[in-house]
DNA sequence: ACATGTTTCAAACGCGCGCTTGAAACATGT
DNA sequence: ACATGTTTCAAGCGCGCGTTTGAAACATGT
């Protein structure tokens, strides 16, 4: 596969470079698979960029709106149901669009939970955020005031849900193929982890609920 | 971190190279880390073993008791909680236990998430039935004949719940500091997963009994 | 046409990787 | 003491990686 024909040199880097980092991450990746896909010359990098980590940060440039999880998560009118099928939906978009925008989603969740260790504190604030989000939309339903660490728990089982199938996908092809076939099968894998994600908030609220629980783990 | 001190040159390869592989992976490790943290030269992989692949593979020798999920699973009397507390407190502990066979418990549910690519079929055969005891598990306490897809995709959300602590370790802590921080917090975190689990069960039966819901998503 | 600045190119550098080599060090039996 | 087989070692091989280089090709303004 070549995305050249159209587009500048660099440009054409860049389309390549989201494609390739996301798929593979920053390590796995070669700016030598990339310079062929961009079917350009390996010293262009150097020229445009700098070197590889420049690179990457120069991609990472995604627009605000794919960064921040959907708006859902944090309005307070939002059903939780409505909130966890925006969040999936978002996440598993990368499965069944294609592009440059769906390549940069996936590494935009990628850096999030296997961060490349390249990335400036400028750019690394505009993800941290998120789980903060999330936890506080899960607290708000759990009729919870401050997220603690259950609900920080509740935040990673319901991102670990969605990231297997995003990231493991060699795996879940292997084990139950048809599960991610089309793009219908994905709505349907939407429709379930809504479902499941709706049962775990419930349950997290039941549990809180229930008397005799020595309140053991507070944050940090 | 060094291993030697005790034991003949092959077996600290051994032991060097099961933490090795267990924490970076098969691509990952490379053979002369390996070998620094065994005090032995770099010829003795090639040596004793042949090549790395046959290291790793060597290595792979987990006995049955490390690559078996829990009896629960396939005791049609263990009750679901049970049978899924029993499943999370194996898989998580590697956190907190130290020594040979916790990382040989990670490296399997490693190789099972992210086949290296190496193992013979032999090898394999060990662990690819354990999805499928999984499901079985599953679908019994769904009240379902025979798995589909939506006892697949709940098999993986389990597992997802699960690898995320344990692969993600590095976004967990930074995220969450303390929700793994000890046997005791490891602990929690095996009865929120059981809870969670038990949840996500109860909603995938409701899902079933629930009318009107055309019936997409036979296996295969 | 010429000079100037920009972009592209083949070639190679240093590095760490998996792996190989041939000899030195060691153990063992007679 | 000697010969034989086993284990260890420093050195180096070829390879792919990220990166650098200096010049060729191209575009542009006068």
């Amino acid at each position: 596969m070549v995305v050249s024909e159209d587009g500048n040199v660099r440009d054409r880097l860049l389309r390549a470079a989201t494609e390739i980092f996301a798929h593979k991450g920053y390590k796995d990746a070669s700016t030598r698979e990339i310079c062929r896909m961009a079917d350009a010359n390996g010293a262009a990098i150097h020229y445009y960029f700098g070197d590889k980590a420049s690179l990457y940060r120069e991609v990472f440039h995604p627009p605000e709106r794919l960064t921040r999880l959907p708006s859902e998560l944090t309005d307070p009118k939002a059903s939780l149901r409505a909130g966890l099928e925006a969040f999936f939906r978002q996440v598993l978009r990368p499965l069944t669009e294609s592009g440059v925008s769906p390549h940069l989603r996936l590494l935009v969740i990628r850096e999030e939970v296997q961060p490349s260790g390249v990335l400036t504190a400028r750019h690394s604030e505009r993800f941290r955020p998120n789980h903060e989000v999330l936890c506080r939309f899960l607290a708000r339903h759990c009729s919870v005031a401050e997220p603690d660490l259950a609900i920080d728990h509740l935040a990673f089982s319901l991102a670990g849900m969605a990231v297997i199938l995003l990231f493991r996908r060699e795996a879940v092809d292997t084990l139950a193929p048809g599960l991610l076939r089309d793009a219908e099968a994905v709505e349907d894998a939407v429709q379930r982890l809504t479902e499941y994600g709706v049962a775990l908030v419930g349950s997290e609220r039941r549990r809180r609920q229930s008397p005799g629980d020595g309140k053991r783990g507070t944050r940090a």
